[in-house]
DNA sequence: GTCGTTAGTGTAAGCGCTTTCATCCTGCAG
DNA sequence: CTGCAGGATGAAAGCGCTTACACTAACGAC
């Protein structure tokens, strides 16, 4: 690999020539740029990229935390975030926390290991302080789907609240009063919020929440057959259901299939994320959609704006999910 | 941030000092190294990764071109590749392809660029021979899903053609006769596999391809209904359709049962990859398994093995996928 | 003709680390 | 007491780049 003083020999000038023509700033007579261009393309010159960082105190990578690298949100988020900041010539790396404290932490650690120029993070365990802390104390941080006290606008946030509220008064428009309910992990903030949002939507049409109705899956499948399971063995009655993720809803769904229960004829069910396949499964998956794209490329776009000094349309912080009507529930009585 | 430098000063040794207790390497007395490593503490030092990379020539960054970063196939492939890095403390860095020769040259060049010690590749559009020029002039290469002519040890592979022959031979032992087959788009190595699996257990079933139940899809949903759109408009009979991946299978099933038939009384279904949310289906599908996570960590491993001399379990480097059987395909005449 | 400008270029000092080689002890054999 | 081996440490030269600063022409104004 030529190095840049390779093509200064071979160009006849200085290091520091090459360097203004590589970077193409400073001003540079043209007779010497095309000398220098030349001797680069002659040599197959690329800048030491590494070289470059050490020099500069700019890596030009992004550090990502998130829970996982893959899955229906995930996998998206981490898309449209590497998407957004591949355009912009910036590198993404990845680290993953599973929701889980000191892998959070250790990933937060080896980002910064890394010199990233910034983070984005997507974390549910560390603590505020902590969070504060790593800010005061390095690259900026961009969170997604939290809100920290204090740096509010570093925040891109889903109004988790609301998306529940929508997918319970869904059910509620449609007639139903008896509506059950498989939250998320009450650990994580964005369980809590959608279980916030369904008493709400309840308490809107005078219903009192009734905790026989209410049970607390893990946003996977299983979680979601488990506690179907078990809202059916115990007999309540109930005529729709809101699960907190898409996931849990297909392992619902499966469950209320196996015992022989029809959906929506018998059960209206409806989910939340929107994932790619909600619209595979039969009948097709009403959802509350996560616009986890989006999210992921506002968060990008603020790196790229607020770090690296970039121009570009304004960072949209709060989003706000809305409903996606499809076939998995229906009025209750409604021709079946 | 605290360097090096700082460390020696507070510790009274030299810089030499500090970077072998760093490395743990070399000799260095049991006093210093508790004295150089108090002041570690102290100052918080934590290695400039950079610095390291610069003069170690070594940036414990591995590149990895995928078609796609998210979606079934890719986001497992992907995650798996970036665990087993992790663990061994290297770093994952991607980039996209989108099975586009002018993107995935850029992806190549891009990682090249950022001065990975070895990159994994999924790639479909770049030639044999700019790979092979790849490798001399740089890093080592790994192959995902594509055997290159004198690279064969640097290839995991899977054997597509049994895969689609296995998707076919469900059907036939379960007394189809009449199979349409929905391709992924040909110019791809594995949708023509695949393909040519389909028609080896035709013919070992003595019944020669039937170019009328013959599709080519995109390996998307899109595709997939299209082309069962097509198959249903042709008129022609037949009883059972093997998809060459699941994706296009979930909007075959849309389509199917958007015409009035069900799956499997009046039409059996088989797809290929075995997708996550495959068994959320309904019914849930029966597919060939592509052991995509197995195969990221052979990936990862091979790097760790050969190109950072890491020891561990042999790099397995050819894959046969299996039959998952579910529901979606039945024996013809079977009770219904 | 002189002088101040200024565009264009070069010099050299880092950036924070690794690593070769030389140096310095310490201890032990003779 | 001398000499020497060998372990522990330090000095310093890079790794490939950027950039502050110095320098040189060339040019116009006076």
């Amino acid at each position: 690999m030529a190095t840049i003083y390779e093509v200064s020999r071979l160009a006849g000038v200085s290091l520091a020539t090459v360097s203004r023509v590589v970077n193409n700033s400073d001003r540079v007579s043209a007779r010497t740029r095309e000398k220098v261009q030349a001797a680069m393309k002659e040599l197959d010159y690329r800048p030491n990229s590494i070289a470059q960082s050490l020099a500069t105190n700019r890596t030009n990578c992004v550090g990502v935390l998130v829970s996982e690298l893959h899955g229906p949100v995930f996998g998206a988020m981490v898309s449209s975030i590497e998407k957004v900041l591949r355009e912009a010539g910036k590198i993404a790396i990845f680290a993953t926390g599973h929701n889980d404290r000191a892998k959070e932490e250790k990933g937060v650690e080896f980002l910064i290991d890394r010199s990233c120029d910034a983070l984005i993070l997507h974390i549910e365990a560390l603590s505020d302080e902590f969070l504060q802390k790593c800010q005061a104390s390095g690259a900026p941080l961009v969170f997604i789907n939290r809100s920290i006290e204090g740096m509010e606008d570093h925040c891109i946030v889903l109004d988790n609240e609301h998306g529940g509220y929508l997918a319970t008064k869904a059910l509620l428009d449609l007639g139903h009063r008896q509506i059950a309910y498989i939250a998320g992990p009450l650990e994580l903030g964005d369980a809590r919020a959608r279980l916030e949002g369904h008493k709400r939507a309840l308490a809107e049409y005078g219903l009192a929440p009734d905790p026989a109705l209410e049970t607390v899956g893990d946003y996977h499948e299983a979680g979601g057959s488990r506690a179907m399971g078990e809202l059916l063995d115990s007999g309540q009655a109930f005529t729709g259901v809101v699960c907190a993720n898409d996931e849990m809803a297909a392992g619902a769904m499966s469950v209320i299939r196996s015992r022989g229960f029809s959906i929506p004829e018998d059960l209206s069910i409806v989910g939340f994320d929107n994932a790619r396949w909600a619209r595979y499964l039969y009948p097709r998956l009403t959802t509350v959609d996560y616009p986890v794209d989006q999210m992921g490329q506002m968060a990008g776009r603020w790196v790229l704006q607020n770090v690296y000094g970039l121009e570009g349309d304004p960072v949209q912080r709060a989003f706000r999910p809305e409903l996606v009507v499809r076939e998995s529930a229906r009025a209750i009585g409604g021709d079946a």
